[in-house]
DNA sequence: GGGCGCTAGGTAATCGATTACATCGGGAGG
DNA sequence: CCTCCCGATGTAATCGATTACCTAGCGCCC
């Protein structure tokens, strides 16, 4: 493959004049195009690993991601993925599968290659080699999960508005004894979900008992069906449930239908996070809607903020209720 | 961040010494302490840029994907990604959104960084750049879809068992009208999956009209439902609905909802592809399960093996009927 | 005891770009 | 006409590793 001492001896000139033409400085008309044919006659591309070691940029963003399987992680990664590229950086993902040490290991791996920054959607709670990468300087974003004690902006939606939009929704069908299931104890997103439901409820004098707060064990659909299987077996059973993440709701389908319960009829199911398949269940599901594709772009600005040293703080994004006919009454529009 | 040099310094060597301890080579038990103390005590870790650079080798792996979102390609894509990791290689995901000029523009910039292998799984009916990958030497690897005319190794399933099984289980339960939702003419998969299960149905003395075989426009649920209302409308409508893709699937689900049919009564759904929530539809979808994550193994496999020089051909793994409810009867396990 | 071979480890070239600094030539101003 | 300055371009250092080649010292054998 050729390189830039080639392009130079095919010119007539030496390489440092090529760098210059293929980085905008300088070079006066017929040297520059002497150098263009050169460079379209030996289809030369400039070797990104030397520029890399030259200039300590490599123009590579690096992504963890704690579930990538999860739809809702697969939008984002791929949103981010796009809007990186349009910017004119690759990114490498690493998939973490919800545990801590391998995600550890990534971070490593990426801090390894050099890559100009990094964003986490962190498995679990915190870890050490993110306050390493603070500590390395290189720039950090939080994506979708804050971590307690890491000095980094985070990116995330935000439930307030939906919560309460849905709420009212849930008030106004006469839903009296709502539930939710929530994620391991201890994960902030989940913990700020749940009060967010529940001061929204006690805005239309509705009570969240802590006997209808379930909490799964992890994220995942068997951790949700175990937990709506608890909810149904109370002796007052919850006449709604707010999953507080896509799996676990597809989780509480499953046990609804196993006991042969009509949804919305017998119980009304809401999601957080509104996946693809959601539109396509029977019924549609109701869910609460991330800016999934926003917090993507979002969370790379912010990254390149950081990277070009300005100062950036967190984004707070809005959810959204997207009313579909797993609560009752379809909506009237 | 500590360099080699630093690191000598400390050790009271010189650069190479730290290099070969480093790399397994010769020095003596003593001389190999002093060294390791000192990458300890700097937190040393080697600039992976600045050996890409020198020994030609990235030790990263590329993968263009065609669709990211479709949940068969997410799979997909952890299960090489887990590999290539496995085995000590970084991979960077393009994602081609079913575009070839996205899937060239994609490969365009692996090459630049100099990625050690590639994994195509191509968008469309092949690319140039697919061939210049292959005349410059880049070791290639075809994934899920073969390109005619790319001399390339490819890894793919293969559902000539499965089909057979299919026809059976089909004939089995008294379904005579079989129809089938190809993608688009000319994507080969599609043509085989098509060709394969035409033939095991005749092996049944059942036939498979022109009129009953659907082409899609694109690989969407759009695309699967506006086929499915076609084959629906006709004069005899089908008994039994194959949908090559599992997006295709589920417009056909919905259709098929959207008219207050039944499923199995009405019409047997089954789908190529068995994505996770398939168990969770109602009732649980029939399909054809490739063997993802092996088809991803192996692909790295295969990959590493041209990478290190050695020749390796096609892979063609089987894949293999999961039976549940939407034919009918359940298993009699 | 001298020559030989072997090994540990140092010196320096190298990968392919970017970029600080030097040089050269020409035009403008005094 | 000379000087000064500026713009174009060349020369060479540099990024941080790997590795070919060389040297020094040691032990062994005759």
């Amino acid at each position: 493959m050729a390189n830039i001492k080639d392009v130079a001896e095919r010119a007539g000139v030496s390489v440092a004049t090529v760098s210059r033409v293929l980085n905008g400085r300088s070079p006066v008309a017929a040297t520059r195009e002497r150098v263009l044919a050169a460079v379209e006659e030996l289809g030369y591309r400039p070797n990104v690993v030397a520029r890399a070691l030259r200039t300590a940029r490599t123009r590579t963003l690096g992504l963890v991601i704690s579930d990538l399987r999860n739809p809702f992680f697969t939008e984002l990664a791929d949103a981010v993925e796009q809007e990186a590229r349009r910017l004119g950086y690759s990114l490498i993902i690493g998939n973490a599968g919800e545990s801590p040490e391998q995600q550890d290991d990534y971070i490593r791996t990426l801090l390894d290659r050099r890559i100009d920054g990094l964003m986490v959607s962190s498995a679990g709670t915190g870890s050490a080699m993110l306050h390493e990468v603070v500590s390395a300087g290189t720039p950090l974003v939080l994506l979708d999960r804050s971590v307690p004690g890491v000095a980094a902006p985070c990116v995330r939606a935000e439930g307030r508005a939906a919560l309460t939009d849905l709420a009212a929704h849930l008030a106004a069908l006469g839903r009296r004894r709502p539930a939710v299931i929530v994620a391991p104890a201890g994960t902030p997103v989940g913990d700020e979900r749940l009060e967010l439901f529940r001061a929204a409820l006690l805005g239309h004098g509705i009570a969240l008992p802590p006997e209808r707060i379930g909490s799964s064990p992890d994220l995942s659909s068997a951790g949700g069906r175990r937990v709506t299987r608890d909810l149904l077996d109370l002796a007052e059973p919850p006449d709604a449930v707010l999953a507080t993440d896509n799996l676990m709701a597809l989780g509480a389908l499953d046990e609804v239908r196993a006991r042969g319960l009509r949804i919305p009829d017998d119980l009304a199911l809401v999601a957080f996070d509104d996946v693809p398949w959601f539109a396509h269940t029977d019924p549609p599901l109701t869910a609460v809607a991330q800016p999934t594709r926003e917090l993507g772009r979002a969370a790379v600005h912010t990254l390149l903020e950081r990277i070009e040293g300005r100062p950036a703080g967190s984004v707070l994004l809005p959810a959204r209720l997207v009313v579909r006919r797993s609560c009752g009454e379809p909506p009237t529009h």
